[in-house]
DNA sequence: TGCTTCTCTGCAATCGATTGCGAGAACGGA
DNA sequence: TCCGTTCTCGCAATCGATTGCAGAGAAGCA
């Protein structure tokens, strides 16, 4: 009696039809409301009673299969359960659900095989669009996208050569808030703890970071600068102490990312000197929670739900409106000054060494 | 001469049956592993050399539309970007991609009423199955794929009548360990600070707080409890203060979240009480960043990923083995033991807040 | 050789919605 | 009354892959 497996079968648009007494395609017509002016509102009013009393749903597959447009977004992210990322899916998916479109995702990892075998099996779902939250600076994904013409959003990264829309954190600026914060307090050597090169934060933060003190015409040779193989606290702990061998002499240092900074924080522990006092130390991303640690982390705020509702707000003009011009959105983050900066003591690094070697 | 919109035409099944000089349907065959043994291999081949040289990718949605299975799994979660659900989507997508399945997430948000027009619409896509992430202990959806016949898994939270497959962490498991911990350092007098009521975790917990404290023969008097109206840190910080209120003897907190721990970590600041000398305190889930806070919080760990696997696993079951047994996948959770956690000091409660009050 | 049995492949229907085209009704004007 | 528009609506093709059915040919057997 009770089916065993399976789900009930849904009502289709031709049992909808029978019971108002008018073909499929009318029932069709009067239910999108682009098309609803073919239909005299009498027959309109039938049709969506029907439509209503028998709880009718379109199926979005055989719609997509014949229009060609899913309704699906196809999102790649590195890792869906990074802090980064995963805001930005988050506002992202947020505003593509008030027009109707949901994501699809596919966490890539790190792998950049893996990249093209799943950008082709979200193709083969015949996805209107991408957001493409990968890293890498040089991405095979974007070209695919340019070759076959597919629409397509960078988030947090824009294209070099800008043929395809972005959206990004103003990186320059961000380190030229941390800079000129450190140097408002008196710093004048300031060491970057560099996010790996092939990413592009990496590169750009980089790049912001030597632009800033050329500002402030800090001297050349005061730039020290190691970079992380990965952005996580073990390869960030690992630059910072190659970073405090090679210039023993720095007071404060302005790391590329959160995660990085916190590393700095367990060399630091390590080492003896303490967090302001003999080094000040600025984050970037402001993730969760870096408020509560010892001592607050002073960090470059980053809004990624808004990077995320962004992107997919130019997806969407690129999906409905057909507008092809490629843009980028560079949105601007915030210092957030907290207990992890204050002013130099002058020797104060020598002294706690000494300390911490005692 | 280039196209101004539009993506590039794909190649079809009928292409690759012309370039190879056959049937569509032979090709279908030939590229289907289940059906290639009714073609002879030499065709196989042909077909096969066919299809790579054109770069033939078939379209899910027409296969979807025919066979009815879209290999699409919906993931309805009250918050993308909450640090428990995303492990738990990067978990199940990671499983779920190694046998062909995307995922498609709904984020629902709080709003109930969104619940059933998100489940609705994911129906629409025609998805195989549902991965429930939703909290509340009493939620529409679970009625509605009961009465659809849809596959779906709970994660997190278990139906009570146990009517669907479920995967959760053992909550009273959980609760002892806190407890046993503290008991064996000597506190008598341990609160809880618990989640919402209507948050199936919330009643659980708490249930499991009390019954872990009965273990120990604790007298029934002395189990404080406040609940919080949310799982953050400052309605943490609301109830943990009338908890401290109503129960100033207590020596010990757990509570039934990170996020309500470190509300207690801001209540115990602004009274003057030191965490663990005055007040120790436990959390729940072992978020991204605890280990990193003053001090470093003592928790109870839930591998989320892990949940989100065993996730995938049940439902693939479901779907593929037509296993439709329901059951329950219990993970045993760990405690780790930090720093927010120590040996009472005899009256020192007194001593501080006099301290802090002068 | 004649008959059955298999094996392989092609034919055509099908999934459910959309849409170009055309038929018929309604209407206005002459 | 007749003709040309305009408005509604139905017909049927279509999107691309899957699959039940049947036919062609080969193989097996007497």
């Amino acid at each position: 009696m009770a089916k065993r497996t399976g789900q009930v079968r849904a009502i289709t648009l031709k049992q909808v039809a029978e019971a108002a007494g008018v073909h499929a395609s009318t029932v069709s017509r009067a239910l999108n409301p682009a098309t609803r002016s073919m239909v005299v509102p009498e027959v309109v009013d039938r049709v969506l009673a029907a439509a209503n009393a028998l709880g009718y749903r379109p199926n979005l597959l055989a719609a997509g299969l014949r229009t060609g447009r899913s309704h699906l977004i196809g999102a790649l992210v590195p890792d869906i359960a990074n802090t980064v990322f995963s805001p930005i899916l988050s506002g992202a998916s947020d505003r593509l659900a008030s027009d109707g479109y949901s994501i699809v995702v596919a966490d890539v990892g790190t792998n950049p095989a893996r990249h093209l075998e799943l950008a082709n099996q979200l193709v083969a779902r015949r996805i209107d669009g991408f957001i493409l939250a990968t890293v890498s600076r040089d991405d095979p994904v974007v070209d695919f996208c340019l070759d076959q013409h597919l629409p397509a959003v960078l988030v947090n990264r824009a294209e070099e050569r800008r043929r395809i829309s972005a959206v990004v954190s103003d990186d320059a600026l961000g380190m030229q808030l941390a800079v000129d914060h450190l140097v408002e307090l008196g710093h004048a050597r300031i060491g970057h703890l560099a996010g790996p090169e092939t990413i592009s934060t990496g590169f750009l933060r980089r790049k912001g970071f030597y632009d800033a003190l050329e500002v402030h015409g800090l001297p050349a040779g005061d730039y020290p600068c190691e970079a992380a193989a990965a952005y996580n606290r073990e390869e960030g702990a690992k630059a910072a102490r190659r970073l405090l061998d090679a210039a023993p002499g720095i007071t404060a240092i302005v790391a590329a990312n959160d995660l990085l900074a916190l590393g700095a924080y367990d060399v630091a522990a390590e080492r003896g000197l303490s967090v302001p006092g003999d080094l000040s130390i600025v984050g970037h991303n402001d993730m969760p929670l870096v408020d509560m640690v010892a001592p607050p982390l002073t960090t470059v705020r980053i809004s990624h739900r808004e990077i995320g509702r962004a992107a997919a707000d130019l997806l969407l003009q690129q999906l409905t409106g057909g507008e092809s011009s490629t843009r980028n959105v560079v949105l601007a983050p915030a210092l957030i000054v907290r207990g992890s900066t204050a002013p130099p003591r002058a020797q104060s690094r020598l002294r706690n060494q000494q300390r911490g070697a005692g």
